[in-house]
RNA sequence: GGGUUGUUAGCUCAGCUGGUAGAGCAGCGGACUCUUAAUCCGUAGGUCGACAGUUCGAAUCUGUCACAACCCA
């Protein structure tokens, strides 16, 4: 903390006359005061006063206290109109040479727009009827030194929006409104699982083996230990541990890195709700997803209706539910059963749309990767995708009847994968030989293959009850309530290159 | 990784088939006591993303690079 003033060779003009202002702050006293009480909200003061007619509020003689930001400012002489923003919304100030004297006035004149400001005054409405503060008292409490965007378009290039998220938030309802819409959806996640008795667990974000998914780990070294580290890809392992060690209902709302491309659905870190009940199956998980989406649509949006970039859906009715194969019928009915079925006409179709395929995947590993090249973008309608199979869902459960399968879906909206889940696999001999197959695969070429955890297998050797889990995208659900295109308009500082 | 488009004043944008830079907002000065993106008069503000090339002459044409947005994989 410094009051020196270090002479600054300012090139813009604009920002060399704010920096004078304040030079002659600082001079005059204290130039960053902290001692203004603001006692009321602009949106409380609306909300409060706004039914009240002229006479009914010049009668009350309502004094209030406001602060924030002044974003627009109309200078008419002997008198001047200002609008304020804080966290709530805006409010008019006005402030005349009969109610300030004459050389408070001519000093806000000197008052540039983004400044910050502590208003104190009587509530009343102007001609038009518009709620404002005739300001008695106006002190300047922080002056802005950089200039705002245009007043009327704001921010509007993306880079800049996304690089400089703190200008996009000051100028930008929208913005301000998709934030908070993300906490909300947050808030309500929590309030459901509460409810149900979860308990909110952390669970470590640096991991000496990367597990729980198939993804390109972020590596990263510990000197103390002196071994790599891994960020997480996920925690689905250590939560599943806890469940091993008696918490039956667990989740986790956290940050997941992936070292992987960047576009507008991915981002390098990302926010995941795992959660884990011990003693239900992949099929209470269905059940209890729709619950949970209709619950956070209704209470953040107040309907379970969607529209998401011009096209309209219902959280409210049944979620579709397909296998592999019948999703891939139902969007492409060219395909017949016969042909779903045979492993050269699989392979000879991915390589006609020059797909990503595992040569070595069984019949259900070759149709998964057709289902992602074809089908998956256009499952619009909420659909679970079921009967996955085993070679590509290390850690879920075998079905029963058919152990090529496992008891595990992804849940798809608009294109997009927005939940995974499963019955766990809780055979700790199972899970060794399907680690072991992941090795196998990763020394054959797979980077995103799993790695072996020992020590997970230790913890089923302990025994894992009965037990599903799923995760959800936070990220992707926050872009469907908000009508977002792109992750990177529900992340506040989105992962960019450097300038 | 591929394609398309963009990058000009602090911000939002013009700038035609190449002739040396424009507006609005913001700023500065002035007028104005009910404005709403206030209005009016005056004024200042630029290495046109970077580097090469073509040309008498490049914001403009060509190439390379950087960054971004969008689409595709």
């Amino acid at each position: 903390m410094t009051t020196e003033q270090t002479p600054q060779q300012d090139d813009n003009q604009i920002i060399a006359e704010r920096r004078a202002k304040l030079a002659a702050l600082r001079q005059a006293g204290v130039a960053f005061p902290n001692d203004f009480e603001r006692k009321h909200l602009a949106a409380d003061l609306h909300s409060a006063y706004d039914a009240m007619s002229h006479d009914e509020l010049e009668a009350a003689q309502v004094s209030v206290a406001v602060a924030g930001r002044m974003m627009l400012k109309r200078v008419m002489g002997k008198a001047s109109f200002a609008t304020v923003q804080d966290m709530s919304g805006r409010i008019q100030l006005f402030i005349s040479n009969g109610d300030t004297g004459e050389e408070a006035h001519n000093t806000f004149k000197h008052y540039d727009l983004g400044d910050i400001l502590g208003a104190s005054g009587v509530l009343f409405k102007t001609k038009t009827g518009e709620l404002s503060v005739r300001v008695t008292g106006l002190r300047l409490l922080t002056k802005a030194l950089r200039p705002l965007p245009e007043k009327f378009h704001g921010l509007t290039d993306q880079e800049q929006k996304y690089r400089q998220r703190h200008v996009d938030l000051i100028t930008n309802e929208e913005t301000r409104k998709t934030f908070i819409i993300r906490s909300k959806v947050i808030q309500a996640i929590r309030e459901f699982f509460m409810r149900h008795d979860y308990l909110e667990v952390e669970t470590p974000m640096m991991h000496s083996i990367p597990g729980g998914a198939s993804a390109k780990p972020f590596v990263t070294h510990h000197n103390a230990l002196d071994m790599q580290m891994y960020l997480r890809i996920a925690p689905e392992l250590y939560l599943k541990r806890l469940v091993v060690g008696g918490m039956e209902k667990v989740f986790e709302i956290n940050r997941n890195f992936r070292n992987e491309g960047l576009s507008t659905r991915h981002n390098p870190e990302f926010t995941m709700i795992e959660f884990y009940e011990a003693y239900r199956d992949y099929k209470y998980l269905m059940d209890f997803t729709e619950k949970l989406f209709r619950e956070v649509a209704h209470k953040v949006l107040g309907t379970t209706v969607i529209s998401y970039q011009g096209r309209e859906f219902d959280l409210g009715q049944p979620f579709h539910r397909l296998t592999v194969a019948q999703a891939i019928q139902k969007y492409h009915p060219q395909f017949s059963d016969a042909q779903l079925h045979d492993r050269d006409f699989l392979i000879n179709e991915l390589q006609d749309l020059k797909a990503k395929y595992r040569s070595g995947d069984g019949l259900g590993g070759l149709q998964l990767s057709l289902f992602e090249e074809l089908t998956e973008h256009q499952l619009f309608e909420p659909t679970f995708i079921i009967d996955y199979p085993a070679e590509a869902s290390p850690l879920a459960r075998r079905s029963d009847t058919r152990p090529e399968i496992t008891e595990r879906f992804e849940l798809f909206m608009v294109g997009r994968e927005i939940a995974n889940g499963f019955s766990e696999l809780n055979d700790p001999e199972d899970q060794e030989a399907r680690f072991d197959a992941q090795v196998a695969a990763k020394e054959a070429g797979d980077e995103e293959a799993m790695f072996k955890d020992s020590d997970y297998i230790s913890a089923l050797e302990y025994g894992l009850p009965p037990t599903a889990g799923e995760g959800i995208g936070i990220d992707r659900l926050v872009m469907l309530l908000t009508d977002s295109p792109s992750i990177r308009d529900v992340i506040l500082f989105p992962q960019m290159r450097p300038e």
